[in-house]
DNA sequence: CAAGATTGAGTCGTCAATCTTA
DNA sequence: TAAGATTGACGACTCAATCTTG
């Protein structure tokens, strides 16, 4: 591949996740900004709605004094709680109260709408499969 | 598409991106922040290495005002310039100096390289193509 | 009045230092 | 000593208000 082709290849990835991410973050934003909605995400799909403070962090690519000061407002909203855990005193879980159940569901399926409306949709259901398979040896192959 | 072959596939979208964009600025890092990179990479492209201040921050997605002090500090650096426009007072253009020249293409250089290694090698060049294909199509039809 | 650029106030992130517990 | 969490100082952005020019 020339250097022109590789560049323009990449920009276009650029682009479009770009402005995938603008329009996923425009919907989310109604309800929540985006990083409280990756956070509650995350907490709704794992069982008993509950992780430690610094591993969510790393999750979600927050320092942990970050991660500390938005754990605040989510908890402040009234969409998460802190826990003390009993076995290691160190550590503080992060839970979700059932507002933050209720809300993080609502989101996530209207952005699972458009998501599907965004690339299902223009791409068709193949090149979403090569897409992903593309991107997975991406993933896989970037330390 | 099944929601969660959406969720999935999508998902390695995020995760690819976020870890080739990741080595990519942790590599420009090493010589100015990322949005640095950003401003000088676009003026370098444009012949006469100048454009219009909000131009400019349009381009790279920034609000008047951050794009103003952001300015200020490539500015303050050295890479570049601020240069009164006579046809139309009211806009500032900004321009390269041989400073700015120098280290955005040794950054450029750099870059293209590490692109190279992070994209072609996993990938190889038809897929490297096909994934210019697919996202061409995404970024057209997102609006 | 509209458009380009700047300023000040406020928000949200990082980093380094600190406290508590293992 | 190290690991988890918090705090305060700081940096960089957005937004709304302002100034200048068309």
């Amino acid at each position: 591949v020339l250097d022109s082709d590789l560049i323009t290849n990449w920009g276009l990835v650029v682009e479009a996740y770009s402005a995938v991410t603008r329009r996923l973050g425009d919907d989310i934003a109604q309800s929540m900004p985006m990083p409280w909605f990756e956070v509650l995400l995350r907490l709704v799909r794992t069982p008993g709605h509950r992780l430690p403070m610094t591993s969510l962090a790393q999750e979600v690519s927050f320092s942990s004094g970050g991660f500390t000061k938005l754990a605040d407002r989510i908890v402040e909203a009234g969409y998460a709680e802190r826990v003390a855990c009993e076995a290691d005193r160190r550590v503080t879980w992060i839970t979700l109260t059932p507002a933050g159940v209720e809300i993080v569901e609502a989101a996530l399926k209207r952005h699972t709408a458009l998501l599907r409306e965004l690339v299902v949709a223009p791409l068709g259901d193949d090149k979403v499969n090569e897409l992903g398979t593309i991107m997975r040896a991406l993933r896989d192959a970037t330390p």
